[in-house]
DNA sequence: GCTTGACCTCAACATTAGTTTAGGTCGCAT
DNA sequence: ATGCGACCTAAACTAATGTTGAGGTCAAGC
């Protein structure tokens, strides 16, 4: 089984060299090293880097796919189940942002109705869901 | 009409002193000033914040918002027809994320189903659509 | 065996969306 | 008139997600 370089990966994963760097930092990938120190990565960080790259189109953060990918074995090359169990995963966490959306959407229809957008009245400027709690720090949209 | 204190407005439309403050730098609302310089704002600043907390839930930066926001009219109280006619742009805008989505989980249950996830194949990690082409710098949930 | 492009590390910078802190002022109630 | 909480500005800090640059090494082709 061959071993890339990082300019191989960029280019076939379409990142750059220096996210890959960057995500070596984080965790959310691994590579070995050649005698002269330079990154040969297995062929599965292919499959790492397109669940990144999902999780980002969601919207969800580093973090959280780190912990993901963290579940999946870190030696033997990830099977199909693995990659099936949390492509599973993932499905359920974009169900439930396209829920999210789709009640925003409802209630944001509503208030073209009634032409509201009313603190007092309207949901949607006050919604008692999960999202009323968020922490500090930069707002993005919610990771769950 | 009644005029409203930054901490009044804070207070009612459950953000923080310090947001306000930048919002104002960034153009996404106005104040006047009593004689001391403190500021006072209109009614209809809650409505723009309704606006904005409802742009931030759905992932879009505030650069897009302040550009819908400026279209609203500047000296009298924006009518109800004008919020109406935002607030159908924003349902747009929600429908075409949610169906972005949509699209997106689609493609990962058929990947469950053949186990992929393979660049070569899986239309997941190669879209070829238009987020494609995103730009440089911190890739968020993209703004359209 | 030398040159050239790919690679290495480390540090600094960029951007979005704010918060925190410091140092000072306003205004209302007593 | 004084004291305390709310307000002011400006600048610095935080956090996520990388990119850019400087200064130096590796490896492969000619």
């Amino acid at each position: 089984m061959r071993e890339f370089s990082v300019g191989e990966v960029a280019k076939r994963a379409g990142v750059a060299v220096s996210a890959l760097h960057f995500y070596e930092r984080k965790g959310l990938i691994r590579s070995l090293r050649t005698a002269g120190n330079q990154r040969r990565y297995a062929a599965d960080v292919l499959r790492r880097i397109a669940v990144i790259r999902v999780a980002q189109r969601v919207g969800m953060p580093l973090e959280s796919v780190r912990q993901a990918l963290a579940c999946l074995p870190d030696q033997r090359t990830p099977s199909v189940e693995d990659w099936a169990t949390m492509s599973a995963a993932w499905r359920a966490e974009l169900e439930d942002r396209i829920a999210q959306l789709t009640e925003l959407k409802d209630r944001l229809t509503g208030c073209i109705g009634c032409g509201c957008l009313s603190l007092k009245a309207c949901a949607l400027a006050n919604p008692e869901d999960r999202l009323a709690a968020e922490g500090a720090g930069p707002r993005r949209l919610a990771p769950g």
